[in-house]
DNA sequence: ATTATAGTTGAATACCTATTCATTTGTCAA
DNA sequence: TTGACAAATGAATAGGTATTCAACTATAAT
């Protein structure tokens, strides 16, 4: 019997790439964590958002003045980003400001602009 | 009246900041095409399929095999990166092999990954 | 030619998610 | 205390998408 079997609906073609690729396969928590924290940078609004906090501390007015939309639409979006502690806010009067929570998202940026300006 | 008119649902508060920031905005086509970059990073299963590309070329057997689906769900993952030239393949004899087709996925994964052990 | 297998593809389904709308909370000013 | 405004939030809606299933193509082997 293949070692393969109940694994896929097909046969292994190269079982030395595949037992290469396993081992040094992250564990499935690292990767729901990575695509999580991909899929916070893959939506327009929310690259606007980091974008313009990357440039400077802003209030929910602003960013919606910025990207021109509503407060409630910006407020949800910061709500997930607070909640996955990319962005962290800070109350004053009635106003709340938020800035980035982490230096790494800068760098994705840089990495993710290099990407797509070199393949025009 | 106010230079913020008609363009969202409150107050500018600190008119510089939202300025600045609009200066420096990139344009509207490099967010959704930035965007649709961190998609396409930001799903488990193609998360997983890049890793072990980045590890060997695969057909789409290995892949199935790698991680563990139907053969099906891998070739409609693989078209959609394909589509986007994220990977390549070459065709021989029956099978089908898929390698990066861009030096910067590993590049993003290396920033992500230290993004996501950084705040454990 | 026939059979088996690798891979692709379209349709259907089930799940997810971004925005809107309405409502609520908290703070400031009059 | 009342009114105005910033912000948050829950529900609803609409659009998007990952996987499954079934059907199909292409290639290799007997």
């Amino acid at each position: 019997m293949a070692r393969n079997e109940f694994v896929c609906d097909c046969n292994v073609i190269h079982q030395e790439s595949v037992d290469i690729a396993r081992k040094k396969m992250p564990k499935e928590d690292t990767f729901n964590r990575l695509a999580e924290f991909f899929k916070l940078l893959g939506d327009t609004t929310r690259s606007k958002i980091l974008f313009a906090l990357n440039q400077h501390e802003m209030c929910v007015c602003d960013l919606a003045n910025t990207l021109s939309m509503s407060k409630s639409s910006i407020s949800h979006q910061l709500g997930t980003l607070r909640r996955s502690g990319i962005v962290k806010c800070r109350k004053s009067g009635k106003e709340v400001y938020y800035t980035l929570d982490d230096e790494h998202v800068s760098r994705v940026f840089e990495v993710g602009l290099e990407h797509i300006s070199h393949r025009n």
